[in-house]
Formats: structure tokens, C-alpha cells, sequence
DNA sequence: TAAAAACCCCAGAATTTTTAAGGTTATTAT
DNA sequence: ATAATAACCTTAAAAATTCTGGGGTTTTTA
């Protein structure tokens, strides 16, 4: 009997339990599936050192916040995803988000590429296990309300480049815009032109800035 | 018992009688399943039309290649996809293709944006009757290979515009770098430019146009 | 009702893209 | 084997696009 090595990482232990007990209680081909699990950044870091020269695991699942929000954050789930891509580049990554959060998915399929992402209001028992048999024989595995923002973005015709992201990201996140130039590397009068394209592009020429990332949000840029 | 009314398009009537059947044999909730089946443009469009005062399709089924290729193709399975799209808005569309081509999957799902889109060699009973649920209650569906080509193109970082994909999309269909100019709107000068500035991209500089068209095959562009 | 931020318009600077022209190298067909 | 053809490179100027700073008006906020 072979035995599937499974590391879960979620910040909230009661979360991670209910994954543990579920994964383990899949029914998979002649697989004994074999959970361990971490809470934090550190800890996921720990466990897939120690794997890499003995068992390795077949699947890793992470948690997109690792950290409560407001607390300084050293570390993400995605940070966390790339060193294990480095580590241990056999292993299957899953993501795990609270939100269908266009931005951050598009972020991470383009950084990290894992072989999954779930939104957390998609995962129960038998989405779980689908996944876990899907990530295996047959990548990627994507949930239901990962689908639908990754068909957004597909059917998209708009081209945005890295800028006019980074604009759309950090006023959707409230930054003003007169501070906006310390986060991209452009005068504020390139970036009003920008914001200006932007609305023009989105057809919604002459609204503010909350029209601006509702729009960009209905396609799927944030 | 609420009926579920599917509309099949494929030019090889063979096939669509076994979708047809299996179709049909589809338990789901208190549906009952009725298939019409086309086998041409001028048929899908005329089985659309009549729809459209009465029942209307819940799910239109189509070929990509409604025609076999060398004969004149006045229009193709986008085409009536599109046109389905304007006459039966609340019409789910599926779109199945003999292979996963990743330049016209990324074609389809930006101008018809369909509820599903399957390679015909992941289509079988148990993915078909996948399909239709999922499609009705929560779409969209993309079939394994499909996702693949999905993922790949999502997982990429390189932007090309509208004039780089269609240079490589005419290269790889044998166009001479020559008669380039003509479908591109651009001086062959130019087009060289673009050429060599896609290989660089690409980190095959100096190489010769079929290590364009892999490399660009391997980032899902074509 | 001031002050701050957002927004608009302009024109020159900087950058990128396109183009033509003239050449070399590689491929193809006879 | 050798023309002929296409592919590819380089250069420099033209054209198009984007950026920028400086001026202003309008809207929002305290």
C-alpha cells in the first residue's frame, strides 16, 4: 500500500483539524493518505525542509493569509508556495482563500502556478476529495468560484499592463491617489492620464474612482 | 418533471447520435433531457431560431470545426456560438473541440465566453454528464485538457498584444514571414522587429522561427 | 468655508514603435 | 552546384505613444 504525504497549512488550527480529519478519511485508489499539518509561516517552512530528503510530500495545501490581517506580515500562503515550488518542486501546491479576490488569484496562478486553488466557501468533504485525486492524476484542480473569476479574466479583452494593475490595486485598497506615485514609478500626471485611459477603457468616462474599481472588479482586474 | 432541452452541433453524425444517447441517459435531479441534434451551420441556426419563441435551449452544445477543413468554411462553431449568444442569451453554450489548440480556446472563451469548453478526448459519459450539471448550476466547465491550456496561459507572464499573436499565430500555420504583412497590418520591417523581439522574450534569441512557434506553443500562445 | 484632494488640459521631453533602405546569411529549387 | 528566394540583421529617420511639469477648475472633506 503506497502511502500520500498531504502538509496543510492554515493559521486557524480548528480549520485545519476538520481538513485533516476529512483528507484522511478519503478513499483513494490503494493510497494511505497521511496528513500533517502546520499554523505558520515558520512552521509549513519547517515541515517541508524536513520532508525534502526523506518522504516528500505528494500534496501541500496552503492557506492564501497566513497571518491575521492588521498584524505585520513577514511572510504569505504565496511566499510560503514559492519556497515550497523551490524546496520541493515535485510536490503538488493547492491554495486555499477566503475570498474570490480576482486580484490576488491572478497573482498567485501567475507566481507560484499551483496545481490547484479552492476558494474556502467551494470546500467541503467531496470537493476536497476531488481535488486531491484531480491534483494528482491530472492537474490543475480549480473550485467552482475559482472558475468563475478565472473565466472573467479569460474572457476579458481589455489589455491592462503591470501599472495600470498596480493603479486599480491600491485604490481599490484606498490608497489616494495623490499618494499613488510612491507605488507605481510614474509623476501623478501620468497617472491621472492613466486613470483617465482606464475609465475610458472601462466605458465610464467621467465617474470617480469607486466606479472605476467596481468596473475594473466586473472584469476581473482586482 | 421539468424538461432540460440540450441542442447538439457536430458535422459527424455518428458522434452526435452518441451524444445524443448519452445525453439523454443523464439521471439529473427532476429533469427530463431532450436532445436535438444539427449537423451543420445553416441546421444549428435554424434549430436556434425556432427556439427562441418557444422553449429555448437550456444548453447548446457545439463543434469548434463545424466544417472538415479544406472545403470552403463559411462560418465556424465561434460563429454560431456568437450568433447563439445574440438569439438565446439564456442559453448555456458548450463548446467541444477535437483539440486543445490553445490559440483558438483563448479566441473562444474571449469572444463567446461559453459555459464549457471541452477537448473531445476528455469527453465521455461521466465528463459529459459532469458538463451538464455543472453548467446549470454553477458554470463554467472546462474539461481536463481544456484547463491545462487555461492554466498554462494563466500561470504566464509574458503580454503580447494583438499584432505578436497574430504573428505567431500565422507563423505557425506555415504563413511566409514574407506574406506576413498581409494579414498583419504591419511593414515586413516591423513584423522582423516583432520577430526578434518575441524570441528575445522568449530566451531564444538568434534561433530560427519553429523555436518560435515551440516556445510559444510552451507559454500557450498558440 | 477653507483646505485638500481629485480632476482637466496643455505642450514639450522622452521613449517606443514603425518604416525604408541596403546589406548578409540561410534555404530552396532546379 | 548555383541561382533565386526568403530570412534575417543593421541603421537612421519618421511617426506614434507615453510621460512629465505647470498651470488651472471642480469636487470632496474637515
Amino acid at each position: 500500500m503506497k502511502t500520500l504525504r498531504i502538509l496543510a497549512v492554515d493559521d486557524h488550527e480548528m480549520t485545519m483539524l476538520g481538513y485533516k480529519f476529512i483528507l484522511e478519511r478519503i478513499v483513494f485508489d490503494d493510497y494511505n493518505i497521511l496528513v500533517d499539518t502546520a499554523n505558520t509561516y515558520e512552521g509549513g517552512k519547517d515541515k517541508i525542509e524536513e520532508s525534502v530528503y526523506s518522504f516528500r510530500y505528494d500534496i501541500i495545501f496552503l492557506d492564501v493569509q497566513l497571518f491575521p490581517p492588521n498584524e505585520q506580515q513577514p511572510h504569505t500562503g504565496e511566499d510560503l508556495g514559492l519556497l515550497a515550488r523551490k524546496l520541493s518542486p515535485s510536490s503538488k501546491i493547492v491554495f486555499m482563500s477566503s475570498f474570490s479576490d480576482n486580484y490576488r488569484i491572478n497573482s498567485i496562478l501567475k507566481s507560484v502556478d499551483p496545481d490547484g486553488y479552492m476558494v474556502k466557501t467551494d470546500i467541503d468533504p467531496r470537493s476536497l476529495e476531488e481535488a486531491v485525486k484531480t491534483v494528482v492524476y491530472e492537474p490543475p484542480y480549480y473550485s467552482a468560484k475559482a472558475l468563475a473569476a478565472i473565466r472573467k479574466k479569460m474572457a476579458n479583452t481589455i489589455e491592462l499592463d503591470e501599472n495600470d494593475r498596480k493603479i486599480l490595486y491600491h485604490i481599490s485598497t484606498g490608497t489616494k491617489t495623490k499618494d499613488l506615485e510612491q507605488y507605481v514609478g510614474l509623476s501623478s500626471s501620468s497617472i491621472e492620464n492613466r486613470k483617465r485611459h482606464l475609465k475610458s477603457l472601462f466605458g465610464i468616462e467621467k465617474e470617480n474612482d469607486l466606479s472605476l474599481i467596481v468596473a475594473a472588479k466586473k472584469r476581473g482586474f482586482i
